[in-house]
DNA sequence: TGAACAAGGTGTGATTTGCACACGAAGTTT
DNA sequence: AAACTTCGTGTGCAAATCACACCTTGTTCA
């Protein structure tokens, strides 16, 4: 069945930037292209948009069945439409960031099934069509609004120790904070709580675990009191 | 002439929130529906994608074909794409902040021979689509973007008193600032350069005039100085 | 022509915020 | 029990931010 308009009309695709905190490092999921323009690079999960889906269920559904990954945080970044993007015609893709967190460990090491594989993002291999501007783009976000917005908690299982916040924020924004700073000033935000267990398995003393509290950081909002890093 | 796919597309489209500053208020351009949804709503000038131009192409000449707007700084705010969001059919709209500079003065009181009208960001009239969400979000860059990158200077002529820009900052940011901390700041950023004129016309003792230097902020960001109201 | 008016332009001291910094406590290993 | 590793905590100094008032300049109008 064909499809037939007055006009000509780009296709419209979504990618995904999916980031994983893991290892002290972040990650990025990306697919192998078996086909031609760009054989053998590396390309962002994404695919094109249904008739009857939104963006974001789009880029949702595009990263369950390329990566198997559900349960993540999306927020679009942009949308990317110059004429010459992708060879085999004119597509407007729209990109989003994708912050998962580590507790479902969906695809670790590389489910070998599939041709998805975690990379470091300061190790990238070869990149399809303008998707390394999309990764840059990507971080630019991320570390914009982790500086305004509690959205580091993504990237962290629900219970974790202060230490594995600072070093996600150091890994983050690429600069180093003083331990004791940092905690002042994260706990003095008023939006983690204290869970009253520590970690189980740590080799030396125990550290605590908190957890972010959505509700206390919505009243904080409503009190025009800011979050700010 | 027809254009078929085997797949459905959704069209494809931009969406310029034009700005102004004038008379001490920001001002919108909007154009007045004909037809049929939003029959006599306000709409967001904008139109189709075409095949050979990128998306700021495209959003420049859709904005100069329905208000005659010309050098306009435009900057992507981000797609919009939920199915509903057209009655008469699928589109995704990208939609674009545009700032311009109040010299050239097309357009101001309405151009009558057109239906487009500029609107206090204040004073909005019924909006069609989801136009209403789109200049929210617009405003909530313009917000954002305004303290961290020199983009206010977009909405200034070439040459300004500094009350001018106080008062740019004020309308934008909705909070007053202390002239003497205000002048101060702005100045010591080092970006602003006096050059050497006074405004014409003042009913009292006249303004110095000072132009954006564009150099010395490229230079001062190399130098890792941020810009920081 | 000078008095009244309106807006322009300038500096200081008080308060707040940010930053650097070190050590005892807890738990694990040998 | 000694050595090791990581956890968790408070203070003082420096820098940045904020509040604040008066004289200057130019115009208008009596």
């Amino acid at each position: 069945m064909k499809h037939t308009y007055d006009y000509p009309r780009p296709a419209v695709t979504t990618d995904c930037v999916a980031l994983r905190f893991s290892a002290g490092h972040l990650k990025l999921v990306l697919i192998q292209r078996a086909h031609k323009p760009f054989k053998n690079a590396w390309a962002l999960p994404g695919g094109f948009l249904d008739m009857d889906e939104d963006l974001k269920t789009c880029v949702c559904r595009e990263l369950e069945e390329e990566t198997g990954i559900t349960n993540v945080f999306v927020e679009q970044i942009k949308a990317y439409g110059t004429v010459d993007r992708d060879p085999r015609g004119r597509t407007v893709s729209v990109a989003f960031l994708g912050l998962m967190n580590p507790d479902d460990s969906q695809l670790d090491a590389g489910d070998d099934a599939s041709d998805a594989q975690w990379f470091r993002i300061d190790q990238l291999p070869k990149l399809a069509f303008d998707h390394g501007q999309v990764i840059k783009d990507a971080l630019a976000l991320l570390r914009t609004k982790v500086r305004s917005e509690p959205i580091g908690f993504e990237l962290l299982p629900k219970k974790f120790p202060l230490r594995d916040l600072q070093r996600l924020y150091e890994i983050i924004l690429d600069q180093s904070f003083d331990k004791r700073n940092f905690r002042r000033r994260i706990l003095d935000l008023g939006v983690l709580v204290d869970v009253g267990q520590v970690e189980k398995n740590s080799k030396h003393r125990a550290a605590k675990l908190y957890r972010f509290d959505r509700k206390k950081y919505k009243q904080m909002k409503k009190n025009e009191v800011a979050f700010k890093l």
